[in-house]
DNA sequence: CTCGTGTTCAACCATGCGGTTGAGTACAGC
DNA sequence: GCTGTACTCAACCGCATGGTTGAACACGAG
């Protein structure tokens, strides 16, 4: 039912199995032929050609043709996709944690209302 | 039983899940307990335990005791895992595509028996 | 000790996924 | 027009996964 997941569910799904990341990995490095591509794999073709559909319906890569050939071309602007989801939440938590980091410090110096004079905020 | 999945497989697929990604935006601002992350969804408690459980595993989460509470903590290091992974073969595609395309540009002129379609909308 | 709260464990079910094999399609060469 | 090559489609299988419910465990408060 639910065959609509989002973008990022797919494109992280995708990279989730080793093969397929081996895949974009080789690809990277330029286009390859389903037969190509499924040479180091102890698999069917078959098998291979399902991994590239699910590359392919994550928007990772794409087919064009060349006689009976399929070459496969990596589309590498998806990334973007997860680096800004990753590095925004990074981000927001490291941020978090050197805002505790900071109070911590101020606590630190709050036990002995004396030592509040010591400004350590800019350490970090 | 091939429960040695890589890490970067556990983490790629840990983030594949919507409401698990949705969990760690919401980690991303501070710690939760159990109830607290599953407050949003319309899931079990159980499930919501299951999500945690898969998250730790993947080790971007972990949990800590607080009486009969578990705070979720998020350990967002692991993000670099990822972010390395993107990055490299990000790098490695764009620059075969500069390659590729100053090629293209030193051909100018020559054209190919086979034409191809480029529905490329070229760089964004 | 008992009770309530917060969470996990266990069993179970439906669906999805990675793999297989076998058949079918598309194209180049003889 | 056959034959071989490259690949996809379709059906099937076993296992992992996300969900459920019910029981169990851990702990603080009475």
């Amino acid at each position: 039912m639910v065959e609509h997941e989002d973008r990022l569910s797919r494109v992280f799904s995708a990279l989730a199995d080793p093969t397929r990341r081996d895949m974009v990995a080789r690809l990277a490095a330029g286009d390859a032929t389903v037969s190509e591509l499924a040479a180091p794999y102890d698999v069917s073709l078959q098998a291979v050609s399902k991994h590239i559909q699910v590359l392919q319906d994550a928007g990772l890569v794409h087919r064009s043709k060349d006689a009976q050939r399929r070459p496969v071309h990596l589309d590498a602007e998806v990334f973007d996709l997860m680096t800004k989801w990753i590095e925004r939440y990074r981000a927001q938590a490291e941020a978090r944690y050197q805002r505790l980091d900071a109070l911590l410090d101020r606590l630190q110096g709050k036990t002995t209302e004396d030592e509040q004079e010591q400004t350590k905020g800019a350490a970090g």
